[in-house]
DNA sequence: CTGCCACTTCAAGTCAACTTGAGGTCAAGC
DNA sequence: GCTTGACCTCAAGTTGACTTGAAGTGGCAG
């Protein structure tokens, strides 16, 4: 079998060798076995750290991350907690996109002072209300989550 | 003219006096004076706060977003930067949305072992890609990005 | 058999973004 | 005039996510 060096691992996903061995220490990923000292990674470790990395893009810190991922390694949670993650991510995308047309509206519209521009207040107050309100849910979330014991 | 305490500030957005008083450290924010002791905000200041936290939501850092307003506190970047932030912000919501439609195919199709289903894999390739992309750009970004002195 | 060099460990350092704590101030209400 | 409570400063601490550096190891090419 075609096992992989840490350094493979890190050209193939452009995470550095010292960020994949502090992966593996806090378990979010596994090495198979040793060549000498050298870990050895099998090729599905790839995949998982692309799961890894857009987890991160989207926000979720790396405990989150390693609570999708059960303890076996498997992507194993309640159906009804990978709706509500990704009604989260719903959100968060529309967010973004109140940012991105915040930023173009900036860019072509040019009045000289943008805060009392009548069109980009509007922009930003519809998104306000809805940032406070995600504010609260996520702390909820973080303090329902119980990280149980290893 | 009715100013506001950080209190009243950090209730109307939610965001903590700590880390109001730390924004304006960094010079983020700006308070109009004082009485007394404590700091008062101007009323503006609650719109500019929402725009900070769309920022930091959309991954942006304090650094990155101070950088986006002036140093006269408004908005104000050529066009092209802001076009180049919104196009960033354009691949940021398409990974999101790979990662969501990632989670809802876990939730649903629900194969014993995801890593291993076609169709997921296919989603996770499409990602992949755009996702060595995106960090390559982003060191670029960060290289170039040169903070003024002050 | 000898080097080389990509790996290894472990402790300590770094950076952003805050938070916490100790000790102080002051305007407003009683 | 005194208390109260919301503010203040400043230094130090915290957390997450790594990085760096020193000192060591071991497979493999020559």
């Amino acid at each position: 079998m075609k096992f992989l060096d840490i350094g493979e691992v890190a050209e193939r996903t452009g995470i550095s060798p010292s960020a994949l061995r502090y992966y593996e220490e806090i378990k979010l990923i596994r090495s198979v076995g040793r060549h000498g000292l050298r870990r050895q990674f099998d090729a599905d470790v790839l995949l998982k750290l692309s799961l890894i990395d857009l987890g991160r893009l989207a926000g979720f810190s790396l405990a989150e991350i390693a609570q999708m991922f059960g303890q076996d390694g498997q992507l194993h949670l309640p159906r009804a907690d990978l709706h509500a993650k990704a009604d989260e991510l719903e959100r968060q995308i529309a967010n973004l996109r109140v940012l991105r047309d915040a930023l173009r509206h900036v860019a072509d519209c040019s009045a000289p002072t943008h805060l009392e521009c009548p069109s980009f207040r509007k922009l930003m107050k519809a998104a306000s209300s809805r940032q406070i309100a995600d504010r609260r849910s996520r702390k909820r979330a973080a303090n329902s989550v119980r990280i149980p014991h290893d």
